[in-house]
DNA sequence: GATATATTGAACCATATGGTTCAGTATTTA
DNA sequence: TAAATACTGAACCATATGGTTCAATATATC
């Protein structure tokens, strides 16, 4: 269980963590586009593309379809879902981390306070 | 700028796609630890725990400062608020994408009604 | 039927990744 | 000062990544 969710998530991740996959997902989310369409916006071999797709779709980011000799892609069911809520629960973690930190500084802060005050004793 | 931009997300993407990073992370949200610490935890040899090590730290997302002969890991500057917010306009683009799919569903329903109508006249 | 289009697969290339071992160096500690 | 600890760097290994070219296949179009 917790072994598929880390490989889904090493799939996505893996999959944002380059420019042009990025692209292809924001392009997809204004139109459906064959591989051809793609290879050209991204200036790529249709070769080079169709990789970039076969990453996203084993992602579950994008799904294709082929009819007749034209495949065409289109964003897929995943919506990054457990990814987002990863991050939202890092960003808790981290705001919680240095919260402490603040603590620590502030009784520092405090000690210092009382050490001046002792040493004007 | 954009460059910038992408190559901080391939970064950061790159970083949080493997499992034990990620657990790294999530370790250094409840308390620092030195390089030897995460190896235990982890099961992995130092030299192979520092390299995940520096590429959080690429990624900005872990900081560490050597002191003595014991260098400290703790979490970075980097919140992941871009990356969030990124994840964010997707999942909104995809909705938008999927609403626009259900208007077409829409009006095919409609469509087959009247039709049903014609057919019925 | 011939030609153009769209994709596909295999093979190749350079570089990156995730890991290891082994031999250092620097710092504590006994 | 000797021994233990903590890290570091170089070198190596297998596999993955991001790209290419080239040849093949399937489908449309003239």
């Amino acid at each position: 269980m917790v072994q598929y969710i880390q490989t889904r998530f090493d799939a996505s991740f893996a999959a944002l963590s380059d420019a042009t996959r990025r692209g292809v997902l924001e392009q997809l989310g204004r139109a459906d586009a064959s591989i051809t369409d793609l290879a050209g916006k991204f200036r790529m071999t249709l070769t080079g593309m169709k990789k970039h797709v076969g990453v996203l779709e084993q992602a579950g980011l994008v799904t294709t379809e082929k009819v007749g000799r034209v495949r065409t892609c289109k964003l897929g069911p995943r919506r990054l879902t457990e990814e987002a809520a990863w991050i939202e629960r890092y960003r808790q973690l981290w705001d919680a981390r240095f919260d402490e930190l603040d603590k620590v500084v502030e009784e520092l802060k405090r000690k210092e306070r009382v050490d001046g005050r002792r040493k004007r004793e």
